[in-house]
RNA sequence: GGGCGAUUAGCUCAGUUGGCUAGAGCGCCUCCCUUACAAGGAGGAGGCCACAGGUUCGAGUCCUGUAUCGCCCACCA
């Protein structure tokens, strides 16, 4: 049964344990009353239900498991809460694409109820597959409390908050530009939309001017890269005061030019001279039309024929263009914030799917201003085209028939695709809902507490250290956008997601009836009882239809009745979702059971630590603090640990659009979770991205090629068919690559070909040799127990007295102290590189390389009695060190690797069931390592023990010098030499009682220790820190002379530096005093070493 | 345009309030199939710490500037 393979096999051994681990309910949580400082709480970022996990979720993952199962050892009351959210437009905008791919259908094909079917079959595939990776992966979340954040439960956490906040008036309706996807016909927020760069054309364009007075121009010129839209112009604008802004311009450039380097001055210079010529030619002329503005001069925009004024506006930059600017109010930005400031209609000429709408020209009887009933009389010439394609050329074609384009010039513009649809953005006036993050009215929070708003609240909260971030520099992403307390938008015309609950009634009646006093609407909903009253948050929404206005209720949650009551009576339910964010900034409450009590939510909120990446720290962590203060009155994290990110060979990040992201699932078929793991630890530090060059593996040879190289490749021959890219190729573009291995040079497919093509050629998995070193490591943890085992069945469990031990026993007790100690500290600070380090440090290094080594001829019982110890007493003493350090390595390593220490754990439980240091520590062997406790936090102070540390260091310099001089003298391994070791009188005690150590790792027959004499005839020497060390009898004194020459060489170089140093008065009295004697005491030993060096040197004739 | 970060061995990266004779892993060279592990062991070579100034007794570390690269945010009639 103490069998192991000899190889480590991560394949036999991870599905068994993680079976074992699901079946005894290690990953349950289990509420009680413990105090929060020993309550550990992550809620796991769900991923999102479009693909599947790649490996920077397998990083992210990795991270969280370490953080829960360490926590989880170390005693804590543990939950990790998993689940996956329906990422609204991303999920909808896949699962459309698929159907029109497969089945040539769109959305509006298939109908609302069914599109939202497929979708959900969709999501029950990735939520499956996303679910078993993070298994395989070794993910100890509490599975059985997965959610989903369209599942019921959520859904009613979403719609209570929804009608919490329309009630507190922190939702609203409002006219806005949005970002329009005429694909997809829905907003995307900022974040969904990329921009390209294409080749366009600016034209400028002459708008007449209504009775100009005279000496005032016949026209106004100005200049757009888009002129459909002009047919929504409502004004021109001119810049108020084009002098004072010449002149406010000039005066800065002339401050910048003070301070500037030489470099920039001629930068500056030439801007100024640009400058002044511009007033030259221009300032003129706009003084005339900033005075023909405010005299109410208007135009006559061509085409439609509307008109509309000359205005005075701080956007209008009298540097560019004509210094006149186009104000299109509908269909721009900037032109939107105009339009607000200075009351002009919006008229929206884009339909929904991207074609010129129907006209309304504004009332102007109407106050304010707002988009009239009566249709433009051109409507028939232009509803309908396409909106930057076919009604361009139109607007274009009819402006150069009627003579009114002044120039067209070649440029090219940035244009915003939506990421989802890969389409053209256009800036859409619709009405949406959102919510108010700035300052207005009180806003009570959870804890009966006040605040200006939420953003505020959420920025407080972080200022003044409630929550932490790590590292501590994204504080200030997070309150730079916060800062800006921009509102929220969160509605979606989208299928997929939460319906908001919002009912709306088009009341008829006079406009001045209305006001947003929610006693005057009530008046009006007789078939309501009551009591179904007081359960409607009413809000009237601005804007009207006609003499129309429109009401809103929101309906509490759980009132059906109300529902059918209000759609008895014509109201209507808004058909838009809400922004998947909505329903994210929920999940650390919401998944815990809330609205409800629910004794989770009473033990695990707030969360310990959020462990999430850079790119959403705005989108999703700013959004649940504010979310938890106004809901919960509690941040919903104590930490927000920020992740590195993975990136390719190329050093861009992993995503599932771009094609670049490598299935986990591949790494653990061919390394292990284990090796996984370790290696995505080690390479987790706090500055550098996570580099990670990926290679196919050769289904057919299984060699290696790189993805980077199969990319050009690929572009070499998509140019030499003469294929145009316009774009850097991505690895999805790669569906077939060849073997770049010369004697296989065999096509194979890679994951982005479909299946016909995956079965002819073979599909090769993804993988980088980064997953070496934790393979490696793995199979050396493997042996080092397989080696343990042999030698430590019922190893003795003795109340020793540590003094009475050898000091290699002594040595690797106080190393395991001290590395415990450090792995607490590291894990504190989320420095997962530093653990991995750390523990490989203390385990190949310290325990295999050194004491395994050393203990052999103890533990094989060929070790002879010494005058302390007899044999057997040093056995066992052997034994019980080993199995304790053997013992507490994988606890330390639990967190890190899982699988292979919970199998090792398994068989050292069967070996050795009674361990440890009994009066330093018990131990309880009954458990699975899952749940065994971690080493304590400030280690074994009974073993810590400075002196022998460095005492070993020594030994260890003077080993590594014999086993040099021996390799460079050509003696074979099983040759025993003859050494002299020269030391100064202090340290001459405790080195000779440890001689031991030296003389059995470095095959020496007689080893003489003083601390004066000479080289031993035809010795080799080298000389380290403090000592020198001689071999007998290689007898080679031209060498040894070029190695003395060397070393007296060195030596001369850092006595120089070191007398530099003391000899400087202001060293002596400003560095601190241990260092100053450190110093001289080094000066001592360098003098001493270069003075019997030089000796040596004579002797040997040089 | 604004912000953040990086630049250290051939490669990937550490280097914690300034005290360094600058480290690790991989790769490379030499030796070793020694009964835990060749996915291993022993040893070694390899660095003007991007560049230029400054502060300091002392700078890889702090300050200023330059160069290159990366990320985020905003904007471009």
């Amino acid at each position: 049964m103490f069998e192991l393979e000899k190889v480590y096999d991560p394949r036999a051994v991870e599905p068994e344990i993680f079976a074992r681990w699901e079946q005894s309910g290690a990953f349950r949580s289990h509420p009680g009353d413990t105090p929060h400082d020993r309550t550990f709480t992550i809620v796991m970022p769900p991923p999102n239900v479009t693909g599947a996990l790649h490996l920077g979720h397998a990083l992210n993952n990795t991270l969280q498991d370490i953080l829960v199962r360490y926590h989880r050892m170390c005693g804590f009351n543990t939950l990790w809460q998993p689940g996956t959210d329906h990422a609204g437009i991303a999920t909808q905008a896949v699962v459309e694409r698929r159907i029109l791919q497969q089945e040539g259908k769109t959305r509006h094909d298939l109908g609302r109820d069914e599109l939202v079917r497929r979708i959900w079959q969709w999501k029950d595939e990735y939520e499956r597959r996303i679910t078993s990776q993070l298994k395989l992966l070794g993910c100890s979340a509490d599975w059985e409390r997965s959610r989903f954040t369209l599942d019921d439960g959520l859904a009613k956490a979403v719609r209570h908050q929804f009608f919490k906040m329309f009630k507190d008036g922190l939702i609203f309706r409002g006219k806005r530009l949005v970002n329009w996807d005429t694909q997809l016909q829905t907003a995307v927020s900022d974040d969904e939309v990329y921009h390209e760069t294409v080749k366009g054309h600016f034209w400028h364009f002459r708008y007449p001017v209504i009775d100009p007075k005279p000496g005032e121009p016949q026209h106004v010129i100005i200049a757009t890269t888009r002129p459909e839209t002009m047919l929504g112009d409502t004004a021109v604008a001119v810049h108020p005061d084009p002098a004072g802004f010449f002149d406010q311009q000039e005066s800065k450039l002339r401050d910048a030019l003070l301070k500037c380097s030489a470099k920039e001055r001629a930068e500056i210079e030439s801007k100024l001279a640009a400058l002044a010529d511009r007033r030259a030619t221009h300032l003129d002329h706009l003084i005339t039309l900033s005075r023909m503005a405010n005299d109410g001069r208007k135009l006559r925009l061509p085409l439609v024929e509307r008109i509309i004024p000359l205005i005075t506006d701080e956007w209008a930059d009298p540097t560019l263009g004509s210094g006149c600017v186009k104000i299109t109010p509908a269909h721009d930005p900037n032109d939107y914030q105009v339009g607000v400031r200075k009351n002009l209609p919006m008229i929206n000429v884009l339909t929904p799917d991207g074609k010129i709408a129907k006209i309304m020209e504004p009332d102007p009887a109407a106050a304010p201003v707002k988009p009239g009933s009566s249709e433009n009389i051109h409507n028939d010439i232009y509803a309908g085209l396409e909106f930057s394609t076919q009604a361009r050329a139109k607007v274009v074609a009819d402006m150069e028939s009627r003579g009114l384009i002044e120039t067209i010039e070649d440029r090219e513009t940035e244009i915003g695709h939506s990421d989802r649809s890969k389409t053209p953005i256009e800036p859409f006036l619709s009405d949406q809902w959102f919510v108010r993050t700035g300052d207005g009215e009180p806003l009570q929070l959870g804890d009966g507490s006040y605040a200006t708003g939420l953003a505020q609240a959420a920025m407080d909260v972080v200022s003044n250290e409630d929550i932490e971030f790590f590292p501590a520099r994204y504080a200030k992403t997070y309150l730079d956008w916060l800062g800006e307390k921009r509102d929220w938008c969160i509605s979606r015309q989208l299928w997929w997601g939460h319906r908001i609950h919002d009912w709306y009634i088009v009341w008829e009646g006079p406009y001045s009836d209305y006001t947003s006093d929610s006693q005057t609407v009530r008046m009006d909903l007789d078939y309501l009882t009551p009591e179904q009253r007081s359960n409607l948050a009413p809000q009237v929404f601005p804007g009207r239809l006609g003499n129309r206005i429109l009401v809103g209720f929101a309906v509490a949650p759980a009132h059906p009745d109300i529902e059918t009551a209000l759609i008895a009576h014509d109201a209507t339910q808004d058909p838009d979702v809400l922004d998947t964010w909505f329903s994210s900034a929920l999940w650390p409450f919401s998944t815990l059971g809330w609205p409800e009590e629910t004794p989770h939510l009473k033990q695990y909120y707030p969360g310990t630590v959020l462990v999430t990446s850079r790119d959403i720290i705005t989108n999703w962590v700013a959004r649940m603090v504010m979310f938890g203060l106004y809901t919960m009155g509690k941040v919903p994290f104590d930490r927000v640990y920020i992740t590195p990110k993975v990136l390719d060979g190329r050093g861009e990040t992993m995503s599932k659009s771009k094609g670049n992201g490598v299935d986990p699932v591949d790494v653990i078929h061919i390394y292990g979770a284990d090796a996984l793991r370790y290696s995505m630890a080690d390479m987790a530090t706090e500055t550098q991205d996570i580099r990670m060059p990926i290679e196919y593996l050769c289904p057919h040879c299984g060699h290696l090629t790189e993805q980077s190289l199969a990319l050009k490749n690929e572009e070499q021959s998509r140019k030499s068919r003469g294929e145009k890219l316009e774009r850097k190729l991505q690895p999805a573009d790669c569906l077939r690559v060849r073997c770049t291995h010369k004697e296989c040079a065999t096509e194979f497919a890679t994951q982005w070909a479909d299946d016909t093509l995956k079965k002819e050629l073979g599909l090769a998995r993804e993988v980088s040799d980064k997953f070496e070193i934790g393979r490696n490591f793995c199979n050396k943890l493997w042996n080092a127990a397989r080696f343990a085992f042999r030698y430590i069945e019922n190893a003795p469990c003795d109340r020793l007295a540590v003094s009475d031990l050898l000091p290699e026993d002594r040595w690797i007790l106080a190393r395991l102290s001290e590395t415990s100690r450090r792995i607490h500290g590291f894990m504190a600070n989320y420095q997962f590189s530093a653990i991995v380090k750390e523990l490989r440090d203390f385990f190949w290094d310290g325990l295999c390389d050194w004491y395994i080594e050393l203990t052999k001829p103890r533990l094989s019982g060929e070790a002879a009695s010494t005058s302390t110890h007899s044999a057997e007493a040093s056995k066992r003493h052997a034994c019980q060190v080993l199995a304790f350090c053997l013992d507490q390595s994988l606890r330390l390593w639990h967190p890190i690797m899982p699988f292979i220490t919970e199998r090792l754990w398994q068989q050292l439980n069967g070996i050795v069931p009674n361990r440890g240091m009994p009066g330093v520590v018990e131990i309880q062997t009954n458990c699975d390592l899952i749940s065994a406790p971690m080493p304590p936090t400030d280690g074994y102070p009974a073993f810590d023990d400075p002196t022998i540390l460095t005492t070993f260091s020594q030994l260890q310099e003077a080993t590594r010098a014999v086993r040099d001089l021996r390799l460079k003298g050509n003696i074979v391994p099983k040759q025993m030499v003859d050494v002299t070791v020269i030391l100064s009188d202090t340290d001459l005690k405790s080195f000779r009682a440890n001689a031991h150590i030296l003389r059995t790792t470095a095959g020496i027959a007689s080893l003489t220790i003083t601390s004066s004499g000479k080289r031993p005839v035809n010795s080799a020497s080298l000389a380290i820190h403090g000592l020198r060390v001689y071999v007998h009898d290689i007898g080679d004194d031209v060498m040894e002379r070029e190695r003395t020459t060397k070393s007296l060489a060195d030596i001369e170089k850092q006595i120089v530096g070191k007398q530099g140093k003391l000899n400087n008065p202001g060293f002596i009295s400003g560095a601190k005093a241990d260092v100053v004697a450190a110093e001289r005491e080094r000066l001592d030993q360098l003098q001493q070493q270069l003075a019997s060096l030089r000796i040596q040197l004579g002797e040997l004739g040089g």
